[in-house]
DNA sequence: CACCAGGCCCTAT
DNA sequence: ATAGGGCATGGT
């Protein structure tokens, strides 16, 4: 058994299944995955709300307003010009596919991939929430918060993000449902322990957990 | 007051 | 190939 799968049972077991990502459906998850890029989810979360308040978060209704009216919208999320631009991007990419999600899924992952990749603004980290967590393809998505974690954790990590998610890949079985638990549960985790301790020496990944968890 | 947050693009070496 | 700057709000 290996370490990285370990590891993600000792999450699964300890903190549960984690029903992600936190979006009503597919295209909050896009919006979400966009807005969040350097920022926390917290200015997020009020951008989210504004543009469900004014009955505005749909791909149709967004595509039609301008990138100026949108840019005010999602001015908690920081970097808001640049921000509204990506999402006219991802907009008129949508468009080609008649705002359907169904004619996307249908796509193979790497030529969707590939596609996400080259809409300006839509970098390997989006590109691939967006292909688990909104088209449920199978990609494990590389984070700050997997990077720290797994570094925290005596792991030698790549600075080049496609070995980085190659490494968890190969290590893991080829599954959707395990991806978006697996980053989910490291987010989770993030928040809820090792960003309180960012130094800790007995977190209960780590072989000797004085926490009393350690399966 | 400084620093950070679920990145990405562009430019200069 | 890789480093550095810009983008900008809100919380600690």
């Amino acid at each position: 058994m290996n370490r990285v799968y370990e590891i993600y049972q000792k999450l699964y077991k300890f903190y549960g299944s984690q029903h992600w990502w936190p979006a009503e459906n597919w295209f909050e998850v896009v919006v979400g995955a966009i807005l969040t890029q350097n920022t926390s989810w917290k200015n997020v979360e009020k951008s989210i709300e504004n543009l469900k308040d004014k009955d505005l978060l749909e791909p149709f209704k967004l595509y039609r307003i301008s990138e100026e009216k949108l840019a005010e919208l999602i001015k908690s999320s920081g970097f808001y010009n640049l921000k509204s631009k990506r999402l006219k991007n991802f907009l008129k990419w949508l468009k080609g596919y008649d705002f359907d999600v169904n004619k996307i899924k249908q796509k193979d992952l790497l030529n969707l991939r590939e596609e996400l990749l080259s809409i300006k603004g839509i970098g390997k980290e989006t590109a691939d929430s967006i292909l688990l967590y909104a088209f449920e393809k199978p990609v494990f998505v590389v984070d700050a918060y997997t990077k720290r974690m797994f570094t925290r954790l005596g792991f030698r990590l790549s600075k080049d993000y496609d070995e980085i998610k190659d490494f968890f890949e190969k290590n893991l079985p080829k599954d959707a449902q395990l991806f978006n638990e697996f980053h989910a549960l490291i987010v989770n985790h993030s928040k809820e322990y090792c960003k309180k301790v960012p130094n800790c020496k007995k977190c209960f990944l780590k072989e000797k957990c004085e926490w009393g968890v350690t399966q």
